[in-house]
DNA sequence: CTTAAAAAGCAACACGAGTTGCGATTGGAG
DNA sequence: CTCCAATCGCAACTCGTGTTGCTTTTTAAG
């Protein structure tokens, strides 16, 4: 199907504004984020933004799902530390910007919002699985015993980075992150997440 | 004072029904807590609470610090591993039931509202300083080398048990909290948390 | 080119949060 | 006991979110 073959039909235009005038407003901070600014941004009327995505939430979970999609890059160095450290790095990366506010404002509305759970809850288990393999290389090189928990290992590694996005307003610089990955691996290599 | 004498004026008893008004709603997940819904539950007008309180996160903020102010009694057994272990589980028992939801409800609402932040901030903030003692006894024992960063250990410690409260729908049982512990010994006795 | 289904626009409305002005009550000082 | 200042109750109001019924436009099939 040629590029140029049609832009298009009305719904799909819609959509597409719809999510730029999101991106757009989520910029700037998203106390300025509702569903009447982003349709009156999209120049588009806010019942078809409600009807198609219920929801702001929604609108959010379609940007972070364009960003689940993408292909992330596992480091594989051959030393579990120096993989860990780019892995830190590369989720410090994915924090700072546009994700990191979806994540903000969608975990922030997950108490009270179900569906916001939802897709919380799966955007960190799919990110989880991917880093896995990480630890699970480790374990193909007889650099972990068969049995380490990848999971637990993971989520202590990426608990300190989320907890300051979220929590904790301080910065998250490259010494930070790279002093998590210093100490998940440390915790690895103390056999922390071994069976039994 | 002699705890018979006198009851309270109405601007006491005010604040007391509110508050308890507040704590019983918020056993009841907080879907339920809204400022009208605690005033109607206290006998009270909303526009008092209001009033007094500004906002639905200033009735929780005050909550919030009659548990801050309590005594924490921080573990001294002699040994950091067991130290961090206890720590966990402390930090775990308070986070299940009201202090727990008093914190994730201030929490979610800090990104879009300033005082909440900085009730959550300083709550984090004393917490922490207070346990940041379980890494200077260590060091005052000659366990752990000087100028070991207990800020940073603290964060390390508490950042996964914290992450699953507020993200990750998942239980915080004694067994993570024991591991949790483990990796941040395991961290700290590899120098993590050492200068330079 | 017709036509029927789907989706968007529009306007009116419901609903709850938070605000404001004023009168009533209360508690303590003199 | 009297009186003043503080606080509360009450009712009306504003404002923004989200909903609903209906009309108009668009799309794609025949």
């Amino acid at each position: 199907m040629p590029a140029s073959q049609r832009p298009g039909g009305r719904s799909t235009r819609v959509r597409a504004a719809v999510l730029t005038a999101a991106r757009g407003l989520l910029a700037d901070g998203y106390a300025e984020l509702t569903v009447e600014r982003i349709a009156q941004a999209a120049g588009v009327n806010k019942t078809s933004v409600y009807r198609r995505w219920t929801d702001l939430e929604g609108v959010l979970g379609d940007l972070l799902s364009e960003y689940a999609s993408e292909v992330v890059p596992i480091p594989d160095t051959g030393d579990l530390g120096m993989d860990l450290e780019e892995l830190a790095l590369l989720v410090r990366r994915g924090m700072t910007g546009e994700p990191g506010e979806l994540i903000t404002a969608l975990a922030t509305s997950a108490p009270r919002n179900p569906r916001a759970a939802q897709i919380v809850r799966g955007f960190f288990a799919e990110r989880f699985r991917l880093a896995e393999a990480v630890v699970g290389h480790a374990i193909a090189r007889g650099e972990l015993p068969q049995g380490t928990d990848a999971r637990a290992a993971i989520e202590i590694l990426g608990a300190p980075l989320f907890l300051r996005l979220l929590v904790v307003d301080e910065p998250i610089d490259e010494e930070f992150a790279r002093r998590t990955a210093a100490a998940a691996t440390a915790a690895l290599r103390a056999g922390v997440f071994e069976p039994r």
